[in-house]
DNA sequence: GATTTCATCTTGACGGTGTTAAGATTAAAA
DNA sequence: TTTTAATCTTAACACCGTCAAGATGAAATC
């Protein structure tokens, strides 16, 4: 459907853009953060005239949302690939469950620029949920892994969802906190450093597990 | 030293400026959110040329950074009413944690576009933290909370300090959370609602409160 | 009171921004 | 080969943050 690349210089009508678009824009939030990206720079940095991405994405938020997938793609990557480190069966189901927290305060203090424009609202309040999409697709996988703790199939219930809540809560609260620089500037959490912070957070989360059940 | 206001129209030379500015984009940051924030909108609501805040304010950072200040300053003013509604002594400390936690989540809930200035990496990072900000000072705030439960004096000790980063983290992250739309369109939480999901979080973080303590 | 000083505000300009309309180019469909 | 439809460009619009230069007038000085 695609002949997907050419020689080198110039594609025949004018490549496959949407996916330089995305590139280059994450790319330049990553270098110089979010809020430089402009349409214009990605343009660019694409080699097209300033209007051309208007025909990938209805404006600059689209563009973005795109962005933040890939950032979910990564993410649920790493969550995935943690989730399999700790075995395949019910054994130490525990550990990995904080296994998967510290992955994602770790993919948000590496990747801060991807993390902040995941959970920009006016990406999230763009387009009612899409299953598909990797954002939700991750959101699955952290379900799934508490039902496991849990013990429980089928669709989850009151109770997984209340400890989803509350495992979400905290490691996004203490991703949001160091990115945001109101840890990471501040004595004595900056010297103790995030990964310390984020074993004794995702640790004592896990003390009183499972609220009643055990 | 300065006649605070004169009679309704123009002020003399031209009113006191700056405070109005800081107004004028809080309420247009209420109004339209934090990204349709322009120094030049905020001028034309302040009735004055577009740069004249450039008189009171490095940048628009520097502008958004006193917004920043003044939700703090609110947001201490409701944790103070709050932690003196649960009386003064060691009566109920317990409770008077939980009262705070529910009172910051309700204040980023019901004053989304305040919270959302507050956190911006661009503010916290401008200049180094001044002890007589605000923000400071509710962080020193619920530092005190926690020392006052824990039976602790003086100087906060680390355990306090795990401890107030995990609290931190809780109320944070289910603010942002929700704030930013991840939990408030998603169901089961869109029907539960911020309040429940604050009472239980908060209720469930102090099940096992003090660590080692007791 | 007259004069100087100095903070404040305005004017006007700069380059950069998101977005749109109208037209050119060219791959794919007919 | 002709038609169609997708893609990209050009040009323009209004708006943005910021700065330099000058006007204004309150307060300090004489």
């Amino acid at each position: 459907m695609k002949s997907a690349k050419k020689e080198k210089k110039k594609a025949y009508h004018h490549g496959d853009l949407r996916r330089v678009l995305v590139e280059e824009a994450a790319k330049l939030a990553s270098r110089e953060g979010v809020e430089s990206v402009s349409l214009r720079r990605v343009a660019t940095a694409a080699r097209v005239s300033p209007a051309a991405p208007y025909h990938h994405f209805k404006n600059k938020s689209d563009l973005l949302a795109a962005v933040a997938d890939e950032g979910f793609r990564r993410l649920h990557g790493t969550m995935a690939r943690t989730a399999s480190g700790y075995g395949k069966g019910k054994e130490n189901v525990e550990g990995r469950l904080q296994g998967l927290g510290l992955a994602y305060v770790r993919f948000a203090v590496r990747h801060p620029h991807f993390f902040r424009v995941m959970f920009r609202p006016e990406i999230a309040r763009a387009a009612e949920p899409d299953p598909e999409s990797w954002g939700q697709r991750a959101y699955f996988q952290l379900i799934r892994s508490i039902q496991e703790v849990m013990g429980e199939e089928g669709e989850p219930s009151d109770e997984v969802m209340r400890e989803v809540l509350y495992a979400w809560c905290i490691v996004h609260g203490l991703s949001s906190l160091w990115v945001d620089g109101a840890l990471s500037l501040e004595e004595p959490y900056a010297s103790w450093g995030v990964e310390a912070l984020a074993e004794y957070v995702t640790g004592r989360a896990s003390v009183g597990k499972g609220g009643g059940k055990k």
